[in-house]
DNA sequence: CGTCATTTTGACAACGATGTCATCTTTCAT
DNA sequence: ATGAAAGATGACATCGTTGTCAAAATGACG
């Protein structure tokens, strides 16, 4: 009986994906010919098309663009890498989005991972993507240095940092303009007298964080406010750490007049810590990054807004103008950011706390 | 000199990637041996093995997951497709970083795109993640049947549905409890007094458009509210839309006194219109779905909250599942949503629109 | 109608990896 | 010492596709 071995007791046979062997057998061409059709090659009569094309649609053919990538002398495989801090944060949604919408034109498709803003895992993540082929990178990292990546950027992978600039590498880079954004924000606390400031970093570690801290640390310091006016309290890793802290800073016996967060869950903390004491209408607040609602609560909030789509709409179209073999040089972009007045940023410290002093002669 | 034509002139060397063959060359060993040491296989010598690892160093040797693929058995390619609403928007982030968490776990990564709810592109996007042959489906869909999944679902791709039930499909389906949620909400208001109740619904294309336009009326229905009190109004795809025609609903002669909005936007919207109307502390509103910040407007919005990361988790979870070889039937698994009260949907009507009518005897 | 240029087509190897299987060592019981 | 069993290793075909190149078909022209 072993002559039954070629079983056709395997009844529930399932059903294999059609191969481009398969279609050619069914349309009676060679599979070189299915392949000219598939990828619109040149060079196919109308007659072998129409019958090539019946049999894709017959067996519903659908191309695997990774065993094609294999052969073909380009090895592209459709596929972008995108490295975010969260594909849950709308920061990273939006980023995300755009750089989807700006590939998908071209038929691409974007692989995007969340590195958490943790560094153990940053070259991990990078190597996932790069063990599926990716054709190009769009990174924000948070490691101190991204020269692990110059191997790869040597083989011909286009790579583009969003939102953090990288060191250690040469690339296009594109980010929010940071340092303005928050000198721009602490200004406009300055110009409305205030002058016992708080400003509520993110963890230092961070690019943007630094780059924040600094535009406040430049607009006091272009103005001579004696540092002994200043709160700066950083690494506020989440938005409960930073409603605790905005809590003690409101129990002091000189509180701050105005507090600046430099990052969206320090906002929201901070919102949280001035209702909790009754002190939303007498403390100057701006946020950096725009949130959803932050116009109607109350009072609105003030807040630089960041445009991410910007971001990732520029970083994809150096990423694909790479791909395409533009090879100008290297820039940074840097994506303006926005100060959109609502309410809370243009409140008056007590005229006892105001600055300039009254002259008192 | 046509013996210079292997030419050095081409200076500019890109180094390539390094191939298996490379790495066995190095090591001395066949491609099989390293092929067995990248794979964990077992039957290689504690000296071979180390011979091979250091030469997989030294190369700095990515292993391309989709080349093993092709000649795998099980054809894997660690990597899940998901179809959401859009990857901008924060549900649908929710439900990507939770497919994301589960599905690292087993160095699968998540290739996600977005379907923008327009029905044209729904079978195109599929397309796109069939033909890099993604291991399972995770779909969000809007047209009306999903019929055409069923040869792929024959080949074994395992296909879980989220947030909304398919048309024509047998299988797992994990989506919140969306009638429920929004009866809860109505009988919330109902219990309060209200009759006047304004339901405003996202497009009824949407399968949970309509089951929380279902739960509504389900709820108004056992009580026998008559439907001249009730308004109902359908497709409101913004939330300008949404700002508009709550607008015109506070200028009636005999405005609503409950608002329940069936969706995110929706509820944007119609806190803006209330505020402008003045009308956000005579007039009730319940949201289907929460918001950042919305306990932190005045007055605080009462919500039914979804649990998207909840709703990923078991969607991957299935899917993992299913593609380690479980055969459970197919199941619908329902995500309790949570009434979440803070404020707005407390507020009760004026007495003399108050239900029960006080008996006049 | 024959010749040559041009267009269309397909056979075959190759892309980077793994499955199969044969070969070569080593180990161990007798 | 010997043979059998077990373990380690690599040669080779193969996965689904495309590049190369030669062969076949077609068309142009005298």
């Amino acid at each position: 009986m072993t002559s039954m071995s070629n079983s056709v007791s395997s009844a529930a046979q399932i059903s294999q994906r059609p191969t481009m062997k398969q279609v050619a057998a069914l349309a009676g061409v060679g599979t070189k010919t299915v392949s000219r059709v598939i990828n619109a090659e040149p060079g196919v009569s109308a007659a072998m098309y129409e019958r090539v094309t019946a049999a894709v649609r017959a067996l519903n053919y659908q191309h695997d663009i990774y065993a094609g990538s294999l052969r073909r002398s380009d090895r592209r495989t459709l596929t972008l890498g995108l490295l975010v801090g969260s594909v849950a944060n709308p920061f990273s949604g939006a980023v995300n989005r755009a750089v989807e919408d700006r590939a998908s034109q071209q038929g691409i498709a974007v692989l995007a991972v969340s590195l958490d803003d943790d560094a153990a895992r940053e070259q991990g993540l990078v190597t996932a993507l790069l063990r599926r082929r990716v054709d190009a990178l769009i990174l924000t990292t948070i490691t101190p240095n991204q020269s692990y990546l110059l191997p790869e950027m040597a083989r011909g992978t286009p790579i583009v940092f969003v939102d953090r600039e990288p060191a250690g590498v040469e690339a296009d880079v594109v980010v929010s303009d940071n340092a303005n954004g928050a000198a721009n924000a602490t200004r406009h606390l300055l110009e409305r007298g205030h002058r016992r400031i708080a400003f509520l970093g993110d963890r230092a570690d961070i690019q943007t964080a630094r780059e924040r801290r600094r535009g406040f640390f430049d607009a006091v310091g272009d103005l001579g406010v004696p540092t002994s006016q200043l709160i700066a309290v950083d690494n506020i890793e989440d938005e409960e750490k930073a409603r605790s802290i905005v809590s003690e800073l409101l129990s002091l016996a000189d509180p701050p007049t105005a507090i600046f967060s430099g990052q969206n869950l320090i906002t929201v903390g901070t919102i949280r810590a001035l209702h909790e004491h009754g002190a939303q209408n007498t403390t100057a607040h701006i946020g950096f990054d725009d949130l959803l609602l932050a116009d109607l609560v109350e009072p609105a909030i003030t807040v630089i807004s960041q445009d991410p789509a910007r971001i990732g709409t520029i970083a994809a179209e150096r990423a694909l103008a790479q791909l395409a073999g533009d090879t100008q040089p290297f820039r940074t972009y840097v994506v303006p950011t926005r100060l959109i007045v609502r309410g809370s940023g243009e409140i008056l410290p007590r005229v006892r706390d105001r600055w300039p002093r009254p002259q008192s002669s």
